[in-house]
DNA sequence: GCCAACGTTGGC
DNA sequence: GCCAACGTTGGC
């Protein structure tokens, strides 16, 4: 069985690549979209991941990291002081839930979404295409090698 | 800050 | 269960 690969969005004024390196380990909380949900859900011990920085000056993969805890329930959801909070959860049925990542490297090179859009093999790659707004999308095997490969150069 | 895209909500 | 209205995301 091989490690998929996925996609993981996030704003790096809220958390960046460089505060995951900084931690080690870090749950990915606060997803509340239920395709995102569906795909943590899927996700297996050692699936591996893009670190996509978004709604900053330049977006782009920052680096990659690893699943090293499948989905359990995000507690932010129970928690009515944070803005995850869900008032239609609870402990016995919880809606959201969550994985835990670490780093594997950061890219020598940076690679700005631009470049994706550009990148021959990338074309149907989510996170490339107009009006994308899911914050985990999967990543093929083919798309993985090629983006990997921007990001050593 | 604009606006397109699209997910979610809620009335019927 | 349809669909219009609304809210959010995120590139530009």
């Amino acid at each position: 069985m091989s490690r998929r690969c996925w996609l993981f969005k996030s704003e790096p004024d809220c958390y960046s690549f460089d505060d995951l390196v900084r931690d080690g380990v870090s749950p990915w909380e606060g997803v509340r979209n239920y395709t995102s949900r569906n795909h943590m859900s899927s996700m297996k011990l050692g699936d591996l991941g893009f670190f996509y920085h978004s709604s900053c000056e330049v977006p782009g993969i920052a680096g990659t990291c690893e699943v090293v805890r499948e989905a359990y329930a995000d507690g932010t959801q129970f928690d009515v002081k944070s803005e995850y909070f869900d008032p239609k959860a609870t402990l016995e049925n919880p809606r959201w839930f969550m994985v835990d990542l670490k780093p594997i490297a950061k890219f020598k090179k940076y690679v700005p979404l631009a470049q994706l859009r550009e990148a021959a093999g990338l074309e149907e790659m989510i996170v490339a295409k107009r009006g994308n707004r899911l914050s985990i999308t999967p990543v093929t095997e083919a798309e993985w090698e090629i983006v990997l490969a921007l990001g050593a150069k």
